[in-house]
DNA sequence: GCAATATCAATAACGATTATCATTTTTAGG
DNA sequence: CCTAAAAATGATAATCGTTATTGATATTGC
């Protein structure tokens, strides 16, 4: 992987931003600083972030991925209402992998744990309404 | 929903195959069947029986949508190199929701843990080769 | 600098899924 | 039964997220 100035931007902008944007959404706020970044640029690069570990891609939430910045271990919250995500710590749910070895001899690699409901804020502004 | 013929076939396939296929594999073994069945009413019957609680239907597994025909509460494990997907018990996670809302306040409504691996079957082609 | 390689923008192509629409089934009431 | 309204169908076009292609441009090691 060389260094690409496209690239940089695409990381700093995912950094930026603490909702964990899919790759449309982080190509709308990349077009203001970047007018000429393309849409498959930002998805290639995405990819090769998340291939190379510095940047963690989560499917499975909505039909489409979305990208994390933050890459230690723990798992996510979609708002049903907003599409917000949120993080999760990773010890709601502890030894995982170890008890479905033990249930079903299975050989766990890697696991997600995805929630949905609805946040906070949605929550507030669903009582307003 | 009223009663159709290609539904109870799709549902009746669905429940006589242990595997959780995709629209797309149940639509090649419902073709031997049914020839004249129709891909849109394959998908169409599957959305319509996982809205009615009849089968669930498992997203995040692989990019596209499983089906089961079981509807008791349980997770999921898919095989990278046979893509086959395996039940896993319910109580690998026990009081999940009950953790998240003390730790975040964020109420649970539904969730999901899908985890990745190489099943018993290819493992043991993988030792052979 | 310069050649080899990686990356780029633009866009065509792709696979999964959904929408459309004219035709056929199913259902309920007389 | 028969018939009209409602629902479902098959065929296919359209959509959506994503990936592949391609010719041009940027980056790297020498």
């Amino acid at each position: 992987m060389n260094y690409s100035k496209q690239r940089e931007i695409i990381l700093k902008t995912l950094q930026e931003n603490m909702i964990h944007p899919t790759a449309d959404v982080l190509y709308s706020l990349l077009k203001e600083k970047c007018p000429t970044m393309s849409l498959a640029t930002v998805y290639r690069n995405l990819n090769l972030l998340a291939q190379n570990g510095v940047i963690k891609k989560i499917e499975g939430l909505d039909g489409t991925a979305h990208f994390d910045h933050n890459t230690s271990k723990h798992y996510h919250f979609i708002c049903t209402k907003c599409h917000k995500v949120f993080d999760l710590p990773y010890d709601i749910a502890p030894g995982l992998a170890e008890k479905i070895y033990a249930e079903t001899g299975l050989v766990v690699e890697s696991h997600d744990v995805s929630c949905k409901g609805i946040c906070h804020d949605c929550m507030k502004t669903n009582l307003n309404s």
